[in-house]
DNA sequence: GCCAACGTTGGC
DNA sequence: GCCAACGTTGGC
């Protein structure tokens, strides 16, 4: 799960312990936070925008997913008017703080990592907020933090 | 700050 | 429903 570094950071959840995880405005990112993930699973935090970006830490999934409030909020930049309560279009995960990082893993290590090398966010182009990681990535990237 | 990639919008 | 124009993202 991705986020810049300006707007909120592993620092900021470590200091919140849970947030919100709203904001995010594309079906594709959307459906692998509805659908894809599970109470309780985990998920990496990745900084991005930012020199280096990378992998920050670590985080826990909370709960079912529920929908964004912010698409409902007028003076939101989030708000959308087409939306509804009745049919929200939007949705998110809460999230918990499980630790930061030893160290962060850059983009530029995990493009080295032969196990992360098919990692949807190292493709070309990528520029999804939310994206599946494998066992196996997962466990080379985890691997790499603790050199 | 540049710009490739790509999602969204809206005229037709 | 096509597609040009536009906006946004985010690595570099």
């Amino acid at each position: 799960m991705k986020n810049e570094v300006s707007d909120y950071s592993i620092d900021d959840l470590k200091k919140d312990r849970k947030t919100d995880w709203s904001g995010v405005r594309n079906y594709q990112a959307r459906n692998f936070m509805r659908d894809d993930m599970s109470d309780g699973d985990l998920a990496f935090f990745y900084h991005s925008n930012v020199d280096p970006s990378g992998i920050a830490g670590i985080m826990n999934i909370v709960g079912t997913a529920k929908p964004d409030e912010t698409q409902f909020q007028k003076k939101s930049k989030y708000f959308d008017e087409k939306a509804t309560k009745q049919n929200p279009r939007w949705f998110l995960r809460e999230v918990q703080f499980v630790e930061k990082l030893p160290r962060l893993v850059s983009i530029q290590e995990l493009r080295e990592i032969s196990d992360c090398k098919d990692m949807m966010i190292l493709r070309k182009g990528n520029r999804l907020s939310i994206t599946p990681v494998s066992e196996k990535e997962w466990k080379a990237a985890l691997k790499a933090s603790k050199k």
